[in-house]
DNA sequence: TAATAATGTGTGTATTTTACACATTAAACG
DNA sequence: CGTTTAATGTGTAAAATACACACATTATTA
């Protein structure tokens, strides 16, 4: 198979097929669904599957577990062989277990988040097989690889309302505009822009630099930094998960 | 052993050490964490451990999955056969993969919980192998289940300030009073009763039955019920899980 | 130098949260 | 039978937060 080739590290069809179907037992996949932001829209990073029966279609990033690694270092594991990346916050978000959601016998898959600035982590990607696809513009996707994707995409707007993470995903500087698009992009809807910065002032997070944009085509907007100090402060009274 | 002739449907520690040495795959598990309401206390529904090394503590329901079963299924299944219990509502939480986490071997345990009223629901128990334990008071758990119980704890506390839950657990008419209580025993901390009252006033789920209290050994508080109708039409409103 | 298209700031209103005080009712008790 | 007790039932004001909305400012560019 060429995919055996390429990627050493992968399981093909056959072999998930041979390590399902010889036992009763079930098999555990983890999929990870990667959000990026780049360009003012959201994406989610795909690959092209490698099942015949579902050529053409794109799927989220899995494999099969491995018996001796913990579950979520599969997680890690697994990202990092499909796509390079290996300096991302993975967050669980559920674990899908219908008796027929995948082709190959009986697999679950217990499904990871992440959210991510796409320039600033570098893919790597393997015969174009690796794509950041519109979330708003997703073919059809293989398995029920599209419900994980709706789960996993509900889970991310609820997350960015309590939590103000979304600052590791623009450059260290960022105008307030770039901020409210990155909020916008996420939630999918557009807000008022004077009660976005007031909402940003109070919650204190942000150093302004004293700076202003370059090159932009209008009037320049002052440039500010994340005050992660503050934010680590005050993270303690955010109970849970801190993404 | 003496579980297999009393609970047929249950694996031994035996039946799980074959099954997940046997092979080098990963053992799947299910685990539910049944909150029950009592007397105004908060309890978990906890099962003596039948693995020796772990005798005299205290475990979660759990049993291994099925590889013909949907995972959802294989939780309802699992309850049922501990308990005795099929018309509760589960909820899946998290998926506890640590590599060591069980002492038979490799297995990974996909996490439900639940809240009921106790006296709602009949228990099969045998022989005193399941008790109601106060939340505050938990013994020493086998295994990681205090590290699972301390998860679905967390998520119950959260589930319960978005939605207006926990009208099951009260009897059919019940007063403001012991509404609160409820919410005091879920949530661990004392409220004002006069803005608790306000707020579900103004939620306006509640019916007033023209009814007081009898038999309380001071002024009578009045009688509600829960407006289903009401609410079935708000929730869609709340979008996700309804618990 | 005027038009344009952004940014930056402020104000008032409505809504929600929080804090807090007093009258009312039934039981218990002398 | 009246008084005490320990709850329930109700209201009000201040504070914090969310929401709607208008105008001056600053680079660009035409």
């Amino acid at each position: 198979m060429e995919n055996e080739v390429k990627n050493p590290g992968f399981k093909t069809l056959q072999k998930i097929q041979s390590e399902v179907k010889s036992s009763n037992t079930i098999a555990l996949s983890v999929d990870c669904v990667i959000f990026g932001f780049d360009e003012n829209k959201l994406k989610v990073l795909l690959i092209r599957s490698d099942l015949k029966k579902y050529q053409g279609k794109w799927s989220l990033l899995g494999d099969l577990m491995r018996s001796e690694e913990d579950l979520d270092d599969a997680a890690y594991r697994i990202l990092k062989q499909r796509t390079g990346l290996n300096d991302v916050y993975l967050e669980q978000v559920h674990t899908f277990g219908k008796i027929n959601r995948h082709p190959a016998g009986r697999v679950i898959t217990v499904t990871y988040c992440s959210l991510i600035n796409i320039r600033h982590h570098k893919l790597n990607i393997l015969d174009n097989e690796l794509h950041w696809h519109d979330i708003d513009n997703l073919a059809d996707l293989a398995f029920d690889h599209q419900e994980i994707f709706d789960t996993c995409y509900t889970r991310l707007q609820k997350r960015v309302q309590e939590h103000p993470l979304g600052f590791n995903l623009l450059p260290k500087k960022f105008s307030l505009r770039d901020l409210q698009n990155l909020y916008e992009a996420i939630l999918g809807f557009k807000m008022d822009r004077r009660n976005f910065r007031k909402k940003f002032f109070t919650m204190d997070f942000l150093i302004d630099l004293k700076e202003i944009e370059q090159n932009v085509p209008h009037r320049p907007g002052k440039l500010y930094e994340f005050n992660y100090s503050k934010y680590e402060k005050r993270k303690k009274k955010w109970a849970g998960i801190d993404f």
